[in-house]
DNA sequence: GTCTATAATTAGATAGAC
DNA sequence: GTCTATCTAATTATAGAC
């Protein structure tokens, strides 16, 4: 019988979370078994445990990095002058952003309830940061007299909600290009909190 | 051994499709067994059977009743006249239909992947001619030259994340009331497509 | 670091009593 | 119409060999 082992050691991990990532994406959390994780990866079952305590902790863990990654490349993004740009800057980093992992995006949307309870509330500590990222920009356009927005949370939830709907129906090689989605969008946002 | 037998009928079917769905909108379609349906409703497992062939078909008529209850409600609502104002019409009704249904709205969304292929295709079949409905007020306003469309269908997808996006955050009680709540997003609707 | 084997539990669905 | 009992298969997680 087959039997592989020896040093393949330093990819498995990396390769374990990458498989959970795809299947829990695809069939959901609930659907997935470790045995289903472990032949993704070429690795019998209990060979998951040296890299995850439980499934839930790896749940957690493709969670928390998406949305760390996320506040990450959005603190390094450049930040223009003036609100109007900055929203601009915004909505296309976030299409940009959310279109490049559609994996990841949809696992941190749809697992929610799977999550623990204090993972739940770490998870949505990690996504009001960010959308108060995008309240700041509107409150600044606010101020400068750019923006008119009859309630800023509502139009923050908005935005967002309008921007990552994104990831629900584009298709690589659909009618319209990111760049193209990027320009439209950017325009339908504008519009929504323009004066 | 209590054991509750006779002539119950004809309530526990519906008892049965109101069980699984709160069930599987709480816990999801894949995490909830046909046992927990059966403790919900105050039945034995096996008796579910007796009202649906299987736990899917439990979950497609659930989703389908949905979307069916949903395109019957937008054609029994009054048309005014104007792209105008049956875009506030249909903001407003989407809005009001969504929040009174959250968790048919939640199921409807989440377990798409959980249906079998010919299932999946009747569903978005129906949540395709909901959309259309919303595609043809636009265009007719574009006509009208009440509108300013850069592209039909993304404003069409862009305008329904937004206000599905209200059920992910609204609670009974909080700051706003429904009422607020439809008369903001309605504003901002109208906003995206104002020429 | 990975395997095999296993414990303890639970799943969806069916058969037959009442 | 519902219950009890059961079949078959799959589940998470652990123990110990190598």
């Amino acid at each position: 019988m087959a039997r592989k082992q020896g040093s393949h050691s330093g990819i498995t991990g990396p390769k374990v979370r990458a498989a959970a990532l795809r299947l829990f994406a695809r069939d959901g959390y609930a659907a997935v078994s470790m045995r289903a994780i472990a032949a993704e990866v070429g690795v019998q079952a209990g060979a998951l445990y040296l890299y995850t305590p439980d499934k839930q902790t790896l749940l957690f863990e493709l969670m928390k990095g998406h949305l760390e990654e996320l506040l990450a490349a959005w603190a390094a993004e450049p930040k223009p002058e003036g609100a109007a740009a900055r929203l601009e800057a915004f909505a296309r980093f976030h299409i940009r952003f959310h279109l490049a992992r559609p994996e990841a995006v949809f696992l941190a949307y749809m697992e929610l309830r799977n999550l623990a309870p204090a993972n739940f509330a770490a998870i949505e500590a990690l996504r009001r940061a960010y959308e108060d990222e995008l309240a700041a920009i509107l409150r600044d356009g606010v101020a400068e007299g750019v923006f008119s927005v009859p309630d800023l949370r509502l139009a923050t939830m908005a935005i967002i909600a309008m921007l990552t709907g994104v990831n629900t129906w584009y298709r690589e090689g659909g009618r319209l290009d990111r760049a193209a989605v990027e320009a439209i969008y950017c325009d339908m946002a504008r519009r929504m909190v323009a004066c």
